[in-house]
RNA sequence: CGGGAUGUAGCGCAGCUUGGUAGCGCACUUCGUUCGGGACGAAGGGGCCGCAGGUUCGAAUCCUGUCAUCCCGACCA
């Protein structure tokens, strides 16, 4: 390709939307132009660079044995009925795009595939001996995210591998599930990212056991939490570690004692002398449900710990039985809305009785108490009263009618102890989430009944995994891995181009020759070449080069007449001066293995 | 949805305080000089100043509303 037919436009401004370099270089290189927030156009270089991703994606999963296939985007709202997630996707999280056509039936734009696929695999098979099987494509994806983000990176347009895989048997799946994983690795490392893999939180996608990937980057949206030997790492939302020790409160004769105007934890210390971890600190919240029920639930944990939100949302889904939309603080304005009297704010005790929620309009009458392990643990602490301006010392958990649930809702943080080895501390990084494997169980068969018939001639229902690349994001994850001060330094194998010859002047006939003579050489041989054939000065063609990042570089200038050219790495401006021959030699040799 | 900010040419911005009919840099076109790291000079083209009301003789500028975009939190490949 000749860059003077590439309806190549570089910008030398940054563009004041783009927050972080790698949408900058985007913007900046010409890859993409935003249409409107979080939709994207792909121009011709983006799209090669997405086609050679797609392509690694391809071989990999092809010689895993997957199948690929190609799904609808619109797809009708009754299968999402059925596995119960239309109302959770649409009224709900409100993350599905939906749409009515003129008939006035309901649909979808899919923003994940399960239920598709799911349909699909029970309509056709029918016995174990079809099993197992993977399915994938790679489609573009929608979501309707409430902010979407730097540029590529979180956008309601997005283009996704996707695979489900189906299965006779656990066992099975969880094969299918770790040759996933080597095959994601494989997959990464190709393209040249650095990622880690992840304990994470399966989220509204459900399942049990889950795995993220991760491109460490600064301009990551997920915390991880990393042991320095490498044998724990995980998302924040779903890490464990060990918590620093409570410092002990030595018991005494429980007693009230004033506390005027102390409603935070660091007030309280402050004022009385006591460290955060010697407090139970409550937390009084709404959860969400997705029928519309409202469920208050009290949360008690030690004054020094933080609350994992998701942790807390996936024990709840579990104690109530129910998808559980979100939690929010109860606030005073719910209460008079609820018709309900003041609470003691700031001096509320795990034991607030159940009474306080009497004569609510929609909430349910009973809290929902919640312990953390971190607070259970405590011999002897200080608690609100349930009275204003006053707080308990010296209590215990049998003064207060026992610890009804225990769990594990704690958030870790980096310099927690590892769980695995209590002389390792955790570290925190930043990462970008680039794909996700899933052991999905029988949750999408059960709803949606689908089965197969067993070796003893039984039904029963599918075992299942899901496993996703983010295509459109795992490019931009590249660029922030793969820069430097003055453009994109593309890894080979997802680079839009292998190779730029610069024509240094193009009004020099011997220098236009030699490069077009090199152009169709390095063609030829199948190697992606550009030939930058502009009547620019070279230094704007070094520029640009530079800019949209292509990995060697073959200057045609001055020593074209002794039929010598320059070639340059984009890595490290490594620089040789090469005869024509030598140079197309070294190309084929550096290309060779990423030759398709 | 809550908090913050911004909408003026393809991109980056000034002008707005104090109303008088729009300007700078980059990019684009033509000519000349230059020609190995985003050249210089000259001459051009391009704007419903986000949109709708209002105030005024007159609005990019003041007022009201509205829409859009970006940033901070919840969502996720």
């Amino acid at each position: 390709m000749r860059v003077s037919r590439l309806m190549l436009v570089t910008l030398r401004d940054v563009p004041a939307e783009a927050e972080i370099i790698s949408h900058q270089l985007l913007l900046r290189g010409g890859y993409i132009r935003r249409i409107t927030s979080g939709i994207y156009a792909y121009m011709p270089l983006m799209w090669r660079v997405l086609n050679k991703i797609k392509k690694i994606v391809e071989q990999e999963m092809d010689a895993a044995g997957a199948l690929q296939t190609l799904l609808p985007q619109l797809q009708p709202a009754d299968l999402w009925r059925d596995s119960g997630r239309w109302q959770t996707y649409t009224a709900g999280e409100g993350i599905m795009f939906n749409l009515k056509d003129r008939q006035g039936r309901q649909l979808g734009l899919g923003p994940t595939h399960e239920e598709i696929i799911t349909s699909i695999a029970g309509e056709i098979i029918h016995s174990y001996k079809q099993l197992p099987i993977n399915l994938y494509q790679i489609q573009t994806k929608f979501r309707d995210e409430i902010r979407p983000r730097y540029g590529l990176m979180r956008s309601r347009e997005f283009i996704m591998k996707d695979a489900y895989s189906f299965h006779s048997n656990e066992k099975d799946l969880k094969d299918t599930y770790n040759k996933m994983n080597t095959t994601y690795k494989q997959i990464f490392s190709r393209c040249g990212l650095k990622t880690v893999a992840v304990e994470a939180d399966s989220g509204s996608i459900g399942g049990a056991a889950s795995q993220e990937f991760m491109v460490t980057a600064d301009a990551g949206e997920d915390f991880i939490l990393i042991s320095p030997d490498g044998n724990y790492a995980a998302n924040q939302e779903k890490a464990i570690s060990k918590p620093p020790k409570a410092l002990s409160l030595n018991p005494s004769e429980p007693k009230l004692i004033d506390t005027p105007n102390q409603k935070t934890i660091e007030e309280l210390c402050s004022e009385n002398g006591l460290d955060p971890s010697q407090i139970v600190k409550v937390l009084a919240l709404l959860a969400s449900i997705e029928n519309g029920e409202k469920h208050p639930v009290l949360i008690s944990i030690r004054g020094d710990q933080e609350l994992n939100e998701i942790k807390l949302i996936n024990t709840l889904k579990t104690e109530i039985g129910k998808e559980v939309l979100g939690v929010t603080p109860i606030t005073q304005e719910q209460l008079n809305l609820q018709g309900l009297s003041n609470w003691p704010f700031g001096s509320i005790g795990p034991d607030l009785e159940d009474s306080n929620l009497n004569g609510s309009k929609n909430w349910k009458t009973k809290f929902l108490r919640l312990i953390d392990k971190t607070a259970a643990e405590l011999n002897c602490f200080v608690c609100g009263a349930n009275k204003k301006n006053k707080h308990r010392i010296y209590m215990n958990w049998s003064l207060l009618g026992g610890t009804p649930i225990e769990v594990d809702l704690r958030k870790a943080k980096a310099g927690d102890f590892c769980c695995h080895n209590e002389n390792q501390k955790l570290q925190e990084k930043k990462g970008i989430e680039v794909g996700h494997i899933f052991q999905l169980g029988r949750k999408y068969s059960e709803v949606l009944e689908t089965g197969f018939t067993n070796e003893v001639g039984t039904q029963e229902r599918f075992w299942m995994g899901c496993y996703g690349i983010g295509i459109s994001r795992l490019a931009q994850a590249a660029i922030e891995q793969h820069h430097d001060e003055v453009g994109i330094c593309w890894p080979i194998s997802i680079a839009p181009f292998e190779v730029i010859v610069v024509i240094a002047n193009i009004k020099d006939s011997s220098q236009k020759e030699l490069g077009e003579n090199i152009y169709l050489e390095l063609q030829a041989k199948g190697i992606d070449v550009l030939l930058d054939d502009r009547a620019e000065r070279a230094g704007v063609k070094f520029k640009d080069a530079d800019l949209i990042g292509i990995p060697w570089k073959i200057v045609v200038g001055r020593e074209a007449e002794k039929g010598q050219v320059e070639l340059i790495k984009r890595l490290n401006r490594e620089t040789k001066l090469l005869s024509t021959e030598k140079v197309i030699e070294k190309m084929f040799k550096e290309t060779s293995g990423y030759r398709k």
